[in-house]
RNA sequence: GCCGCGGUAGUAUAGCCCGGCUAGUAUGCGGGCCUGUCGAGCCCGUGACCCGGGUUCAAAUCCCGGCCGCGGCGCCA
């Protein structure tokens, strides 16, 4: 799209466009200069294109120009496409004219051309320099892909895209540490989940999703956990956990399909490949995985929850990078999970687990109201402060069930990233506030 | 929060075990040469031992405390 800075993005300038004219804007990628020939490197949104001056046919002004550039200044180039061998991906600029728009401080607290590696947590302090690098871009635009095919296949099955309240009353659903906000001299807090605003949507709506913030307040300091991230949620009504769990590897299996064909550039700058996905994914009851854990040796017992090293020696028994576990005991999952029906004491649930990771997690729902209350009490939680969510049990709450998946895992999984803080633009965790 | 490892130029690292150097290298930056680079090349230069205390003739190096980071664990409906 032409706009007031430039005619064509980098990206689209091909040899086939030779002796047009033509104007570009972007940052200075990279400046090689050999004297008489100097060759600019320029980036922005798209990718990257070569500007080349010549002493002899250049004018002095523009030599000049070039020399007093610094690499990331933002320049916009008038000038002529040609199409050369020499040059990276077969084409050039010959510049007409070179505008500096803003030239850019020296030095970088950050490499920007890939050639020095930083450690994360430089990164994230430079962040916004580091979002430049090819890298970066390469995360985020798989992330796109993953975004668009979760939404596609979502609504390809009926489910209408929402959104839940982020400020809350109550802060009495459980262990997690929520964050207090001050509401019009109120006490409230930020959602920690859209889970039962999403449970009331679907006794209306039937099939909703969720592309949304949520925030934990929780000690958490690992890879795998921020107090701010994006949760994927889906809830549907007239389903059972087993019909979810059915869409969520075909959304895991559409999305992985769609970033291979789609970022096959994007992989190869972070010289990764997503994992084979092949339906149905594997899945694994609670009890057969404790049993394969404990024939391991690992000290475990039916009823106990399983950690992250148990998670890593289950992947290695299972040899396979994705499955789901299912059927968890009722009492170690959240209040609203409906126990089975023949043997109650283990739940409609599942985990998506790829390697030791938990991506998603789900359930079928109750939806009886005295069951619910039964499940409130028996985990010492306060019915009467989960009334705004009880009373619509008594007006036609259908069976139900959902899943919640945390997006920057699911990113992990697509970029071969090991923490969640490099695939977060912005990322809040305990200590990071800024930028 | 606990355990482990670490903190050296703007960035990334060597040196630390075995105390003594003008603290090495890459990249960046400044200067010079160079008309086809694509991590350009070559030459010259520039710039650093986290903070505080201790041991010692002498500390980047050993010891103690602090701060910060990374990993593992814990916590995380």
């Amino acid at each position: 799209m032409q706009t007031k800075y430039k005619s064509v993005m980098c990206k689209d300038i091909e040899p086939s466009m030779s002796g047009q004219s033509v104007t570009i804007a972007g940052w200075v990628h990279q400046i090689r200069d050999l004297g008489g020939k100097k060759f600019i490197i320029v980036r922005d949104g798209s990718g990257l294109v070569q500007v080349t001056v010549s002493k002899d046919s250049a004018q002095k002004e523009l030599i000049d120009i070039v020399e007093q550039l610094t690499l990331e200044s933002v320049i916009q180039v008038k000038g002529v496409v040609k199409a050369d061998s020499r040059a990276p991906r077969g084409v050039e600029i010959v510049p007409t004219e070179i505008r500096i728009l803003n030239l850019a401080k020296k030095p970088l607290p950050l490499d920007v051309s890939g050639k020095v590696p930083a450690d994360l947590d430089t990164r994230l302090r430079e962040r916004v320099l580091d979002i430049r690098r090819l890298e970066m871009r390469a995360i985020v635009r798989i992330g796109d892909t993953a975004l668009r095919v979760i939404r596609e296949v979502l609504r390809s099955k009926g489910f209408v895209e929402v959104f839940t309240p982020k400020i809350i009353a109550t802060a009495t659903e459980g262990g997690a540490n929520l964050f207090p906000v001050i509401y019009f001299g109120r006490e409230a807090f930020l959602a920690q989940s859209p889970q039962l605003y999403k449970e009331l949507l679907a006794a209306s709506l039937e099939r909703v999703f969720e592309i949304a913030p949520a925030w934990r307040a929780e000690e958490s300091d690992t890879p795998y956990h921020l107090a701010e991230f994006i949760s994927i949620d889906i809830e549907a009504a007239f389903m059972d956990y087993e019909d979810v769990m059915k869409i969520l590897e075909e959304v895991i299996y559409e999305v992985v399909k769609a970033v291979k064909q789609e970022n096959e550039e994007d992989l190869k700058i972070l010289n990764y490949t997503p994992p084979e996905v092949s339906l149905p994914i594997p899945r694994v009851r609670y009890v057969d995985a404790v049993n394969m854990l404990r024939s391991k040796g690992v000290e475990i017992n039916v009823g106990e929850d399983l950690s992250t090293p148990h998670l890593r020696v289950l992947n290695e028994v299972l040899n396979t990078p994705l499955y789901f576990i299912t059927e968890f005991p009722t009492k170690i999952r959240a209040f609203y999970t409906k126990p089975k029906d023949d043997d109650p004491l283990f739940s409609e649930s599942f985990d998506l687990v790829w390697k030791h990771l938990e991506l998603a997690s789900g359930s079928s729902r109750i939806h009886i109201k005295e069951q619910l209350i039964k499940a409130l009490t028996e985990r010492g939680l306060n019915v009467e402060s989960f009334s705004f969510f009880i009373k619509w049990f008594d007006y036609g709450m259908p069976p139900h069930a959902g899943w919640g998946m945390g997006y920057s895992r699911l990113l992990l999984m697509l970029t071969g990233r090991s923490s969640v803080k490099e695939v977060t633009l912005f990322p809040r965790d305990k200590k990071r506030l800024v930028p």
